[in-house]
DNA sequence: AGGGTATATATCCGTCAAGGAATGTTTTGG
DNA sequence: CCAAAACATTCCTTGACGGATATATACCCT
């Protein structure tokens, strides 16, 4: 669900934490010092990406490479492009706003 | 902020919302019942996208007509596009990812 | 000016999420 | 088989959040 993307890296340190992902898979320990997280906290963040479907678990000996999985981010790029005449629209002064309603009005 | 627009939309009916004024301008009413929310509720949601800068609100009359902005969305797209490669890649069967390990390894 | 409408704000409550410390689990190495 | 390493899970506490109700503010109309 876009919704559980959304609010999975609506958490600085999980959007972080992706970002960091994006180069490369890595064990949990590299992603905690990277952040200067707690190990049980690095873990329980990782988890929340994981049960969103944003990244993806592999065990290698005792450490678990975590690495990006790239579904979820396209599911977001899909909507995102719904508003694509939005974006392409300069909305951002006030008075090209403001004459838009008065237009519509 | 990027975290800050990821954590507005990270809710079910402020992500609704904006998919809602997506259209085009509508006052609080209307959003509160497109969603079958209470006023104040709906009050409080557009406040928060706003304070996110995903809305912006202009006084029309004793209404106020609340439309898309589009900055933290466009914000959003540049970081999702520094995850073409990984978008790019199919990475989604697990063998797939298991034979990149092995060969980096 | 007054009454009604549309919206905003304040407050209370229940819930959930994040950080921290301790403990459990699996795997490796000897 | 035992000890240590790397993670995961649990429990606790605290702060933030969403929903609901009550109240305040701003604006229009007559």
């Amino acid at each position: 669900m876009l919704t559980d993307t959304l609010r999975a890296l609506g958490e600085p340190h999980r959007l972080q934490m992706l970002d960091l992902l994006r180069r490369g898979p890595l064990p949990v320990a590299e992603v905690g010092e990277a952040l200067g997280l707690g190990q049980p906290q690095t873990s329980k963040h990782l988890r929340a990406l994981r049960e969103a479907g944003l990244v993806v678990a592999i065990p290698d000996g005792q450490r678990r490479l975590y690495s990006v999985r790239p579904e979820p981010l396209r599911e977001l790029a899909d909507w995102l492009e719904t508003y694509r005449s939005v974006l392409a629209t300069n909305y951002d002064r006030l008075d090209t706003l403001l004459a838009r309603f008065e237009d519509t009005e």
